[in-house]
DNA sequence: GCAAATTTTGTAAAATCGTGCAACTTCCCT
DNA sequence: AGGGAAGTTGCACGATTTTACAAAATTTGC
């Protein structure tokens, strides 16, 4: 691997994530952390990224973009992303959603997988067109500041014309009587039209976020068909929503 | 193996995955290292490529040049994007292509003002969700993996529905008798219809693109209304567009 | 204020680079 | 055809760069 193309990489996660780890990086890429730590002093001389301590931050940094659960429980966003890939076969067309989860499935996607793949999410999509054979189409629209993905009118109607084979969804809160919830109206709305646009929807989920719910909702836990969550399918959380009809990873 | 099917084979790997290593083209090529270092280092001063340690990397992919006259670039970047921000006011509809131009117009709009900014680029893009009051509504489409913004069908028709202020207009290559052209024909397309989306273009290009061309039209000169480079405006080589009646700042 | 994590500094090994040079090929001129 | 000039290639060797490891200094979180 080419320094160049580490410079690469940190940048671009730095682009996407707005945060990232040292020892996250020196993992990833095989290499000792001194090396990392070399790359970041050199890209915050270039004004690429902002080394602080223990890694890096965007120059750009505002606090419009930052988010609490982007930093939290990364490990179990990588273990349900895991799972989540085992979902995708050769030329299948996806929808996905925004989130930090689903920016982790878009960068564990495997090299080789040719696909089509729909989102309204900026750092998504960010990361897919990294991907050599995945074709990405954004779902434009007005962009949330905070979400970083497209809303309105424009997102829901262009929607409204596909038909995908697969819907990864988001967090988002998932209670078995309420159903799937969210706090945003506008998510609400765009989360809604992204199920009807979609033959199949799978919810990817911390099990934080299961058994509570939020004020507007999405859809009934029924009309979800496969939930993935870091826990093993048989923990007890879980028992009820296999009752329902859902399929677990 | 002569060394201009070494050239070849060279350009063409680099623009395939975007970094080779110097070992690797030795090995497959059957030539010492050392002769591959020479092509590289050939390569790179005919600005085919970009050679870094232990390989060369694509010289499109120019964002970690330590390369003087990128650098120089730069500064002229900036310089327009400073002049541009000028013609901005408060509640605008701004349309913006893409490039690092306006990459660094995006950066440099005063966070006191209030726009609305279309644009397919999702560098732009990112850069202008970071402005606390800039309204940004991505153009969606078919992302392109390399230049980063929105192509085809659905681009294009969603500019058709929408009339812009003022369109800034990213890199491109400006001549005073083919026009404005572009290298890539689906860019060539999306310019178009974004020029058809906006009551007024202003263009901007370091000098260096001025007097030049490539394969495909974009429009004639006539059709530009103003002109943005980082000269004076009293600077003889934009002397020919001023009495075409372009603006100049 | 302490323990853990992170950074800094120094060092040594490995990889890569630049240069000079000799062997070889190609081209050009007679 | 032959001879010489010019260019190309591979090798040797010292210089430079890059990397990993270790120990000391600093920062962070509790």
């Amino acid at each position: 691997m080419l320094r160049e193309e580490r410079y690469n990489y940190i940048v671009n996660e730095v682009k996407i994530r707005n945060r990232v780890l040292l020892t996250d990086i020196a993992r990833k890429l095989n290499v000792s952390e001194d090396t990392i730590r070399r790359d970041l002093n050199h890209l915050d001389e270039q004004g690429k990224i902002k080394k602080v301590h223990g890694g890096a931050i965007s120059s750009s940094f505002h606090l419009y973009s930052y988010r609490e659960d982007q930093i939290y429980a990364h490990e179990h966003k990588s273990t349900i992303a895991t799972k989540a890939v085992k979902l995708l076969h050769e030329n299948c067309v996806v929808l996905m959603s925004g989130g930090t989860t689903n920016l982790e499935l878009a960068r564990l996607i495997p090299d080789n997988i040719s696909l089509t793949v729909f989102t309204p999410s900026l750092p998504v999509a960010m990361q897919l067109i990294a991907h050599p054979l995945v074709e990405t189409i954004f779902i434009g629209g007005r962009l949330s500041k905070d979400a970083q993905i497209a809303l309105g009118g424009d997102a829901i109607r262009t929607l409204s014309h596909l038909k995908a084979d697969i819907l990864f969804m988001g967090t988002g809160n998932l209670d078995l009587e309420s159903g799937l919830t969210e706090f945003d109206w506008e998510v609400v709305q765009l989360k809604k039209a992204m199920m009807e646009s979609a033959k199949k929807t799978v919810v990817l989920t911390i099990s934080e976020k299961i058994n509570s719910s939020q004020r507007f909702k999405i859809c009934a836990t029924s009309e979800v068909h496969t939930l993935i969550t870091e826990l093993e399918t048989s923990h007890t959380l879980l028992a009820p929503f296999r009752e329902k009809g859902l399929e677990l990873m």
